[in-house]
DNA sequence: GCGACAG
DNA sequence: ATCTTGTCGC
């Protein structure tokens, strides 16, 4: 795609987010986020898109609905798709949101009872540039309840990867603790959170959707058994799996 | 010129 | 995102 063409895309893309993000519920809107023990919650979903190294348009989405509290697979769904828009740092959701959003109707339609009451997203939901990262694009756009977690630090608004942040990275003790992303204009964006003891470096939890950011963290530390949530480590799992099951399909029928 | 740039 | 196995350490 040619500078011009992109400068284009990326101003639309910009307003349609302005346009979205005034859609976004920042707060808790379900029974089961106000329980201490999310009484009520069974069902925590995960979403994934993996590639293969030389192609950055085919790709495997992938949903997986795991049960709560015990973190088993009750559900899981692999596509082969390919991707019409270009990743662009700050507009991940113009080409992920449509295949995810395709797997959790596919759901909804062969089997509502299972669908996820919370979605856990790989990437950021209101710790974006213009706050409305990919888990808020999905929450908005399927109704449901999301949570953005990254693996990495976004530097945005003001919040920096310097020595500041590394010394707060340093006293997050046990799995649970957390310190707050503050933006320059003083509000809170996102939390870094030490999802387990065994692993010092913190993920990066944001509110997506109907769900305020003490609940998502909480929520985001009850669903780790290791660093990476269950629910988006399970989707991994998959995902790469049945991207190499195609790509051995496709080397075989060759 | 250099660093940053979710996945 | 992807390229990549073993290895050292708690």
């Amino acid at each position: 795609m040619s500078a011009f063409a992109e400068e284009d895309v990326v101003k639309r893309w910009e307003s349609e987010q302005a346009s979205l993000r005034q859609q976004v519920v920042e707060e808790d809107t379900e029974e089961w986020q106000r329980s201490l023990n999310f009484s009520g919650l069974e069902r925590v979903g995960g979403v994934d898109l993996s590639f293969i190294k030389g192609d950055d348009v085919n790709a495997c989405a992938q949903l997986v609905v795991l049960s709560y509290p015990d973190l088993e697979v009750l559900y899981e769904d692999s596509q082969m798709v390919t991707l019409t828009a270009p990743y662009i740092a700050g507009f991940l959701a113009f080409r992920e949101t449509p295949c995810l959003l395709d797997a959790l109707q596919r759901l909804e339609k062969s089997q509502p009872a299972l669908l996820p009451q919370v979605v856990l997203v790989d990437g950021n939901g209101l710790f974006h540039y213009r706050e409305f990262g990919l888990a808020c694009h999905l929450g908005v756009l399927s109704g449901l309840p999301c949570v953005g977690v990254a693996k990495n630090l976004l530097q945005v608004q003001g919040v920096a990867k310097d020595n500041e942040h590394q010394s707060q990275i340093a006293a997050l003790q046990k799995g649970g603790d957390s310190f707050p992303l503050t933006a320059a204009s003083g509000k809170v964006l996102g939390k870094a959170l030490r999802s387990s003891d065994s692993s010092s470096k913190p993920v990066y939890v944001s509110v997506g959707h109907k769900i305020s950011l003490d609940t998502a963290v909480r929520l985001t530390h009850s669903c780790c058994r290791y660093r990476v949530p269950e629910p988006i480590r399970q989707v991994h799992k998959h995902t790469h799996t049945h991207t190499h099951k195609q790509t051995d399909a496709h080397i075989k029928s060759l």
